[in-house]
DNA sequence: CTACGTATATTCGCTTACGAGTAATCGTCG
DNA sequence: CGACGATTACTCGTAAGCGAATATACGTAG
């Protein structure tokens, strides 16, 4: 009973949005958050859309309004959002808006154990995304610039956030490239010395120890 | 057959490179991540913790290596890194460094749906976030600076990184929000009309209706 | 010395996530 | 007009995620 929302997954909002303006079944759903561009972000996966639509209609936020074959298609299921259904969407988009959630990212990750690898594997590595992320600001920019014209400010601002962050990391990258390059980055040789020998220095044993009193 | 690693969870690279430094038990590495504040930004979920590591002992990147009990306490299974695991987390850990991989945030989910917020709510949840966003920068720079003197600057990074994006992230909260304020952000009359009659402006309902061929 | 809180260490089983499979209809190109 | 690929629409089974329960030992205050 962990479960803050009834329904965790994020698709449950989108389906929730888009149900509001409409009745739907779920993969007129599906179509509807395709044709606004959200799979880009967030690629739609059948199996969790259905598992989610039923579960919302579980809890009483969608209700099945109508369950008929049509033309002999598959049958379908049309479902209405109720009143709770709006109230939780509405309620959801407030705390996402309001409360910063620390969602820790693969890079972070990433970051955290790179000491495994040689300073100068990882110079190289950070280079390569460097590049990368210099082309998706690009393309990012580009795709912006584009949509300006056919969308009003409102429905981009996910892009320009996306976007923001984009180029911050490459900035951040581009800093810490800087240092590995020119050598400032404190205790290369030491990292080089571990990666070479496989054994830390006997200071920072400790450090990896710590936390354990066992043996 | 969709994995592009045999254990996908985040779990496992942190379990992976524990384990290099030693042969342990689940709950032993557990503890020294812990110790080493991983957890802060990814707590440490029991359940996973033991699947993730049965897993990985089933693809052959772990393997038991003692299953005993000790002083009575309940049995406890103590694993070793095998060389395919060691290989798995080197590569694992270049992947993860070479290339950003888009992770779309619960806030850009937000900012897609608050549309259906009126513009005034959503400049005081704004104004919110806003407030946080400082108040968890203030912390996180205190953080870094308590260790700075401990630690090595390379056991630093990630939190440095992720300061970094936070800053990003209240800056961008904090124009937006003067754009709003000022009342320089376009269309929000639109928006305001939009949200109090329920009804979007003709030329905007097409664009919500893009996509849909039924009825 | 005993009762109780805390640390150790793991299992169990419910829910979710999601890929792959299925099956019908529609459009279209020859 | 018929074959075939694309689109529509959904179901099912496997695997993963994870909270909560379990069970023992240890420390310590009364």
């Amino acid at each position: 009973m962990g479960a803050r929302r009834p329904v965790e997954n994020l698709l449950a909002l989108a389906v929730l949005t888009v149900a509001v303006q409409r009745p739907m079944h779920p993969y007129e759903m599906a179509s509807v958050l395709r044709a606004r561009g959200k799979d880009e972000d967030m690629p739609i996966k059948w199996g969790s859309l259905y598992t989610v639509v039923r579960n919302l209609a579980k809890h009483g936020l969608l209700e099945a309004v109508e369950s008929g074959r049509q033309g002999g298609r598959p049958e379908r299921t049309v479902y209405r959002v109720t009143e709770a259904g709006r109230r939780e969407a509405e309620d959801w988009t407030r705390e996402l808006l309001s409360t910063p959630r620390r969602e820790p990212s693969s890079f972070e990750a990433g970051l955290s154990v790179m000491g495994g690898l040689a300073p100068d594997e990882v110079t190289a590595l950070l280079r390569q995304r460097s590049q990368l992320l210099q082309e998706r600001v690009e393309a990012a920019r580009h795709a912006l610039d584009q949509q300006r014209d056919e969308l009003p400010r409102l429905f981009l601002v996910e892009s320009e956030y996306a976007l923001a962050m984009l180029e911050a990391q490459a900035a951040w990258v581009g800093s810490l490239l800087t240092e590995l390059a020119e050598g400032t980055f404190p205790d290369l040789e030491t990292w080089r010395a571990f990666h070479v020998s496989g054994r830390m220095p006997p200071d920072l044993e400790a450090l990896a120890e710590r936390g354990t009193t066992e043996e």
